[in-house]
DNA sequence: ACAGTTTCTGACCGATCGGTCAGTTAACAG
DNA sequence: CTGTTAACTGACCGATCGGTCAGAAACTGT
């Protein structure tokens, strides 16, 4: 329990839930405890703050990319990838929230190009496994919502339980999301 | 061409850029070829530009829902609503990436509380209209990740296509994951 | 040409930002 | 108790922030 990780937390989690910018040195150091030149003391700069916050988080996304591109997407490799993805989502849901908020307005620090380059691993990977442009946009929808849905609970409402089982449910959708051959009803196909 | 339309464009364009805190009146200014004073003599204040910028996308976003609230979800309403959200996210895509990036460290702003307001109607009818909480997942993912989507096309890298009739395949996708009894194979049951 | 109104600007304000630095306090080994 | 090191702090820095204000400049109708 040092101050180091204390502050490395307290820090990610007002990230996070006010924006990089919007966070002050001043702020994190009151939520600690601590002046604001105690925790300059811990982490050279602010953004050497930031990106202790998210490297983990990009050290196991980085993990799992190394794991998933050297095969083709087949039954095993999507069925490995959606735990993997879903368990990283719910382990990580502060660092993945505070990307998918502060990606575009932080594109020149370092840390945070390190993770946009996990998202184009991402999209390249399935680019190169699914050949049609509407399931490469399904799969899109699927990965990106489950990310921005897993980032921000808030939007379900305060008045709906939190989906207690939410790791089955997010593994059930996403299998469905993902499917090699998606269902698409012809009567789909004439409403548009 | 007033001064005054030009700053409203110049400021969301900014806002969803770089993100409101990170966007300064000087910035603003500069873009649009003015001083700061100029750009505070059109609007009272920067949250007056913020307002300005995401009003309208707020506006016809109500009116969606006004159409939908009155009546239950079953085919034709789910048509309707589907080509409508589109039809939205294609006409105010710089006003829903502010809004998805920004709508957290913005909460005590009032036009902010209002486009939170919309998002809780909208997961609030179809939590009423939908039973099955995989399937209310399923509905936020879909919806949440075709915003997301549409609000940051660079995450598709900078080497696809940019899904020229991205209409019609949004319209496909959202019809399939808003189906209202979805497919969900045995074998998935299995799998989780 | 003139007066009136809209548009625009530079100078300035208090506040806050991230960051530096000299020096104090606390912890601990001998 | 003493010396050393790690932890911590207040004072201060230049820069930038959003915003105010008096007045210049530009456009208007007469």
């Amino acid at each position: 329990m040092s101050s180091h990780d204390d502050l490395r937390a307290i820090a990610l989690s007002e990230f996070a839930r006010a924006g990089y910018g919007a966070t002050s040195l001043q702020r994190i150091a009151e939520v600690a405890g601590l002046s604001k030149s105690s925790v300059l003391y811990h982490f050279a700069s602010k953004e050497a703050l930031l990106e202790a916050g998210i490297s983990p988080a990009l050290d196991r996304m980085e993990v799992i990319l190394d794991s998933i591109e050297g095969a083709p997407l087949n039954d095993q490799t999507r069925r490995a990838f959606i735990t993997d993805f879903v368990d990283f989502l719910l382990a990580y849901r502060l660092e993945v929230h505070l990307f998918i908020n502060q990606a575009r307005s932080l594109e020149d620090v370092p840390v945070i190009d390190r993770a946009n380059l996990i998202v184009v691993r991402l999209a390249s990977y399935f680019h190169s496994n699914v050949d049609s442009p509407v399931d490469r946009l399904r799969f899109g929808i699927a990965l990106g919502g489950a990310a921005y849905v897993l980032a921000t609970e808030e939007n379900f409402g305060p008045e709906t339980e939190p989906l207690a089982d939410i790791r089955p449910a997010l593994i059930t959708v996403l299998t469905e999301l993902l499917a090699p051959v998606p269902v698409r009803p012809a009567a789909i196909q004439e409403l548009i």
